[in-house]
DNA sequence: AGCACGCCGACT
DNA sequence: GTCGGCGTGCTC
């Protein structure tokens, strides 16, 4: 498949998006192979393709058009070329769909930028000036500089340096606009690791060497595992190769890269949806040309041109922001196993809250699993205790515990700072007319509308509807009747003015703060110790420490809970452990209390004891009990339209079209989880299969048998998040 | 994905 | 009578 025949006189042409293929073209005259970038005329346009392989001879040759040109740029590697292939195959999606995540926009096919740079030439000037003579002296170096530079450097005016220019007495060079990446130095700083750290770091180093092979590096905040990772992609470093570091989110990545610089001396490469699209396309260029040797990104960068990618990290790898839900639907960590395994290098998986899957693949010998012990004299995991609601109930209308208060209220006596947990933006979750009940929900889906009372408005937090708060119920037209119902950060925050009028308090959700840069300031200003008590929501759960912070307070632990989807449990426990860190650092014990309504549930006992390999071993129990993944494996189908008829028929064709297998189940149509979303109806089928099970050509064949109707969007996805 | 073709409402 | 709405279908 790889090598195109030098007599074979067609290719096939892989195009990024929709288009269905790969299409067959004739070679024009060109030498071609796999990977190469190409222009292709299709239709009356031209149009990015990747040659892909020997044409397939399924078009007859006169109707083959030929490829136009070949890019001037590195092809895209084989193994890339794989992981398309194959993950197209896994996701169910189409190839082109799965090329476009590696080509986004054409990135940087241009050759790269050129500059001019003048030094001395062969001519003398016919006039020599005193500024002319200064410029002819400094020359004399042999350096090449910009006219700004010379003009700069002699004291004279650029006028002058183009005379000179004019004149031959410099001539031009082209370089390359750009400098290449500052390389990251394996050696710039000592490291200082525990003997635990030492001995996993090595096993990691070890296995540069090994071949593919996974490692599940596993320990909480506060072992080092980023120091202890770092050491492996020093070592691949020292090898020549390159790497990838693979963050969940980019509010992450700003205090990651003053760690990552700390260690190598200067920035890696940077590669998510923030970076400006000329350092995109810079940066696509240099990994290409294996310049750019560390790349630290979201998921996306997965899909990069590496042609020498030798080890992978996925930092937080339980993290549920690796799962991209829209369009091509895939979970960039399994991807990058797999890209680990055609690469045949390590990858390495971390995470102080282990996902399920990645625990029993380490459980049962997939995966190499290597622990780090909390370093000695660092404090690592606050006490925790359960606050229970059914007996210590807040005041009417309140939501913080009189345990919890008194606690914020000890914090604040002795200068400590607390933080507030809550899942939830905005205000109040639902507004309801307390003479009729009728609860205002959102016209385009079916969720209710989220009070924001800063902003004055009712907003849907699925869609971007917003709407003023109505005087009268829309319902039954009494006059005041709707009541703000339930807590968000807002309210909480009303609530601590109201108790602490003194404090300084303030909000972190994604309504108040714009961005990576006003996330970091804001928790710069908390490290910094000008906050006493911030309430936030889930932005403020990972990867920072606050000194002082000796109280977290969770004030809805339940949250996420109902519904009672193993996975949203496994997410909870995750979530809440994470939070429950941030309190207490080095000299200052921490406390964290988490108010709830069940006390006795095993994730609350669990989390409660810091028993976090007992709620495991529990959930893995249940899971393989009901067959759930990873001891069995789920495809869903989400059908919408706008038109609610047209899906319900489609729905109904399908469940008839459903195939008849030993192993597998389907489930639905049903409602799914948004029943309505931006307007559109919304059902779900799921398929069920037992472990060892090809279900990816249970889904194929279905729906090769049923395809949808052209107004009807039909979305497949593996393995996905919500079981239930 | 583009970009055509194609068949129904308000404009010079 | 045309300009243009976006539904449907094809591109090697």
């Amino acid at each position: 498949m790889d090598d195109i025949p030098a007599t074979a006189d067609s290719v096939s042409v892989l195009l990024p998006g929709g288009a269905p293929g790969p299409f067959d073209y004739a070679k024009g005259g060109l030498d071609l192979k796999r990977g190469d970038i190409v222009e292709v005329p299709l239709g009356r346009r031209a149009a990015l393709g990747v040659v892909w392989g020997p044409g397939t001879g399924e078009v007859p040759r006169e109707k083959l058009k030929p490829v136009a040109a070949r890019f001037d740029a590195p092809p895209l590697p084989a193994v890339l070329c794989d992981l398309v292939d194959w993950m197209a195959g896994y996701v169910v999606a189409p190839p082109g769909a799965v090329l476009a995540l590696a080509l986004r926009s054409g990135e940087a096919l241009a050759p790269p930028k050129l500059k001019t740079l003048y030094r001395r030439g062969p001519l003398e000037p016919a006039r020599l000036t005193p500024q002319r003579q200064r410029v002819i002296d400094l020359a004399a170096d042999g350096l090449a500089r910009t006219p700004a530079d010379w003009a700069e450097l002699a004291h004279v005016g650029v006028a002058t340096v183009k005379g000179l220019i004019d004149a031959g007495a410099l001539e031009g060079v082209e370089v390359p606009a750009f400098s290449p990446p500052p390389s990251p130095d394996p050696d710039h700083a000592g490291v200082d690791l525990s003997p635990a750290q030492r001995a996993a770091a090595e096993a990691l180093i070890a296995a540069l060497d090994g071949g593919f092979s996974a490692t599940l590096l596993d320990g909480v905040t506060g072992s080092g595992k980023t120091e202890t990772y770092f050491e492996a992609v020093a070592a691949c470093l020292k090898r020549g190769g390159q790497a990838l570091i693979l963050l969940p989110e980019i509010a992450l990545t700003h205090q990651f890269m003053e760690r990552f610089e700390a260690r190598f001396g200067c920035r890696p490469s940077e590669w998510h949806s923030d970076v400006k699209s000329s350092e995109r396309s810079r940066t696509w260029r240099q990994v290409a040309e294996g310049e750019a040797r560390i790349v630290v990104g979201a998921r996306s960068a997965l899909f990069l041109p590496f042609p020498d990618l030798r080890l992978v990290i996925v930092d937080e790898e339980h993290d549920s922001a690796f799962k991209q839900e829209e369009g091509v639907v895939y979970h960039a960590r399994d991807m990058a196993v797999m890209r680990a395994r055609l690469g045949g290098f390590p990858i390495v998986l971390a995470s102080a809250t282990p996902s399920l899957e990645s625990w029993v693949n380490a459980a049962q010998g997939r995966y190499r699993h290597l622990s780090l012990p909390a370093r000695f004299g660092v404090a690592v995991m606050p006490a925790i205790a359960l606050i229970d609601l059914r007996r210590q109930r807040p005041p009417s209308g309140r939501f913080l515990s009189p345990p919890l208060e008194e606690a914020i209220e000890t914090a604040l006596s002795r200068g400590e700072q607390s933080l507030l947990f809550l899942n939830r933006r905005g205000y109040a979750p639902l507004n309801i007319c307390q003479a009729c009940g009728h609860r205002i929900e959102c016209p385009n889906c079916s969720s209710w509308l989220v009070e924001h009372r800063f902003r004055m408005k009712l907003a849907c937090h699925h869609c971007g509807y917003e709407r003023a708060k109505p005087h009268a119920c829309p319902q039954c037209g009494a006059e005041n009747s709707i009541a703000s119902s339930g807590p968000g950060v807002e309210r909480i925050a009303e609530e601590v003015a109201h108790l602490w009028p003194e404090a300084r308090t303030a909000i972190a959700s994604s309504d108040v703060l714009h961005g990576p840069r006003q996330t970091q300031d804001a928790l710069e200003r908390m490290a910094a110790g000008q906050i006493d008590i911030l309430i936030g929501t889930q932005i403020v759960a990972k990867g920072h420490n606050f000194p002082n912070l000796t109280l977290v307070g969770v004030v809805d632990a339940d949250l996420g809970l109902s519904g009672g989807d193993p996975r949203a449990r496994e997410r909870t426990f995750q979530l809440l452990h994470q939070v429950a860190g941030r309190a207490g650092r080095a000299d200052k014990p921490g406390r964290a209390l988490l108010q709830t309504h069940q006390p006795d549930d095993r994730l609350m006992q669990a989390i409660a004891a810091g028993d976090r390999d007992r709620f495991l071993a529990a959930e893995m129990e249940d899971r393989e009990r009901l067959g759930f993944p990873p001891f069995g494996r789920f495809a869903a189908l989400i059908l919408s339209s706008a038109d609610e008829g047209l899906v319900d028929a489609y729905a109904r064709d399908l469940a008839a079209a459903a195939p008849q297998a030993d192993g597998a189940s389907v489930w639905g149509p049903a409602p799914a989880l948004m029943a309505r979303l931006r307007g559109r109806t919304r059902l779900r089928f799921l398929v069920k299969t037992v472990r060892n099970f090809r279900i990816q050509d249970f889904v194929r064949s279905w729906l090769a048998a049923c395809p949808p109707p052209g107004k009807v969007r039909l979305s497949v996805d593996i393995d996905p998040q919500s079981f239930l």
